[in-house]
DNA sequence: CTTACAGCATAAGTGTACGTTATGCTTAGG
DNA sequence: CCTAAGCATAACGTACACTTATGCTGTAAG
């Protein structure tokens, strides 16, 4: 019992006519006559009742019609569900990134919305060092993370060029000044992320190679409770500048330019393969290269990799 | 998109791999890359994602399974569905019978139904004249009459012999002899049946070469009131002795035989042809003729154009 | 790093099966 | 009784799918 044989027989019993049927399967007669009498010899039952010369259907004729009736339903379903699904009227996309990276998502996540609404989005928040095995293991199709995985079955693209960036409060004895050296940083309350991280290691060697003490006696769980602090007026802190723009922008924190700590972030997507990417992810990918393009620096999109 | 290529694309996606979908198949697997492959152009999607080596499936991949899945199960469905119709495990039988016929079936159904139980069972109440037209038209599969057909498409088999009987009171002035000439009748009241009717015109006959006078003054609509008509002493009547077994046998009417008036009934079951019928009547067929045969005469079982 | 193996793709050859044209059979209508 | 319509059957060619054989790629082991 095939989709063809049953296709063929729905349109006998919707013709009420082998040769009927035959001109509408652009198919010749003794054709449509063989493929019904397959059918039946394989169901060891008579379908049509050829005595009454009117193509009425017999009893198992008219059980089958309605099972036939049903899967080609589904057939053209299928098609449609996938043509759905390549023109992304349907469709999810699985992402994860940290608390960090998750702040750049959000603007290339509005972009992405804007020009396919009926996509499901779900952002996984996770943590660095476990975002790609995550990717490996079919968890989320795509990951943010700010170094370059080890994986060679993880793909990377760099998407963003952040840096760290010195904050304090406006009311801060170094606010006015606007920078500093690191000797002069080791003076301050560091106030620093609880999470070990490359960033962290990054810091702590600088200030070591500067021979500075480095006074970390405050770590806070989340980067929203290190900007509360320092805004507070409490020390200082080393933060990805992403993270502060907003606070920047009105003034509610200050940048500390500091010449000895240009520490430069990378951010980048990872994902699997291009070829085994979903098409909500792979048009996610293209909304990302645009929005790199049209932002250009820091929104500078490199291609590595491809 | 063909219900071979699913059920092999659902063992693929079901085992995880090309080589063991083969296996299960009993194929090859080059057979079954090949199917996928040319599934996959045709859809113009990818199913699988051959990079992950562990066989899992794309979105596409994911959305077709849904469908060929209950693709499917509906096929299999079909498939029950047939056998259920062959056992007789479902079904549907419609017959035609007149009043008088009708209760011919009435012992015959009973055993259908013991032997069929889910089958079920629709009579449909015709005039005797328009059975043989329902059953051309697919109306109802079997009929019941008492005369044979003479449409070439309407087949028939006779299945019951029956035959007038003169009836009357048990207090009638004719009950106690038991037999009368057809000119002793003449005297009598006659309740006719008002349906005009070949057993009507054989009566009017009879009298008519025995020039005897018929006093036909009630006419009466249907056989029950002209059983209880007669029961009050009003007359006498020539009915269907299939009608009043139960009165004759309890007494409530006497049968008084009539020389000259033996008309024979012959019950046949009408229609299309053996092989146009479904099931359930070709089940009815077997327990009439088992019927006829275990209770012999007057089930007397004659096969007359099979 | 090299090798071996596992797993899927590709190629070439073969058989089945479906399509075609030609024709026969049955039944309805003139 | 003859003709026409409609389905079945026959004969034949082609195309598709299965097979074996082999290539390619990535992974794991030596």
């Amino acid at each position: 019992m095939d989709l063809f044989q049953l296709e063929t027989f729905l349109a006998v019993a919707e013709e009420r006519s082998f040769s009927r049927a035959a001109a509408r399967l652009h198919r010749t007669q003794p054709a449509v006559s063989q493929v019904i009498a397959k059918l039946e010899a394989e169901l060891g039952e008579t379908l049509l009742d050829r005595s009454s010369r009117d193509g009425t259907l017999t009893d198992a004729g008219g059980v089958l019609r309605e099972y036939a009736e049903k899967m080609l339903n589904l057939r053209s379903d299928a098609a449609s569900a996938l043509v759905d699904l390549r023109s992304l009227h349907t469709g999810r996309l699985n992402l994860a990134a940290n608390e960090y990276t998750c702040l750049y998502l959000l603007p290339v996540l509005d972009a992405f919305r804007r020009e396919h609404p009926r996509v499901k989005v779900a952002v996984q928040r996770a943590l660095a060092s476990r975002i790609a095995d995550e990717v490996l293991q079919h968890s989320v199709e795509l990951g943010v993370v700010s170094f370059r995985p080890d994986d060679p079955q993880v793909r990377s693209m760099l998407v963003y060029r952040d840096e760290l960036v010195c904050i304090v409060s406006p009311g801060h004895a170094l606010a006015k000044e606007g920078k500093a050296s690191i000797q002069r940083l080791g003076r301050e309350i560091f106030v620093a992320h609880n999470v070990a991280s490359p960033l962290r290691q990054k810091v702590i060697g600088a200030f070591k190679r500067h021979k500075t003490p480095l006074q970390m006696e405050v770590e806070l769980p989340s980067l929203e409770a290190i900007k509360r602090f320092v805004q507070r007026g409490n020390g200082v802190a080393l933060v990805p500048r992403l993270t502060v723009e907003v606070e920047l922008e009105s003034g509610e924190l200050v940048a500390i330019a500091v010449p000895e700590l240009q520490v430069e972030r990378k951010l980048r997507l990872v994902y699997r393969r291009q070829a085994a990417l979903s098409h909500a992810a792979r048009a996610f990918l293209q909304v990302v290269e645009k929005h790199a393009e049209e932002h250009g620096d820091p929104f500078c999109f490199i291609a590595e990799r491809a």
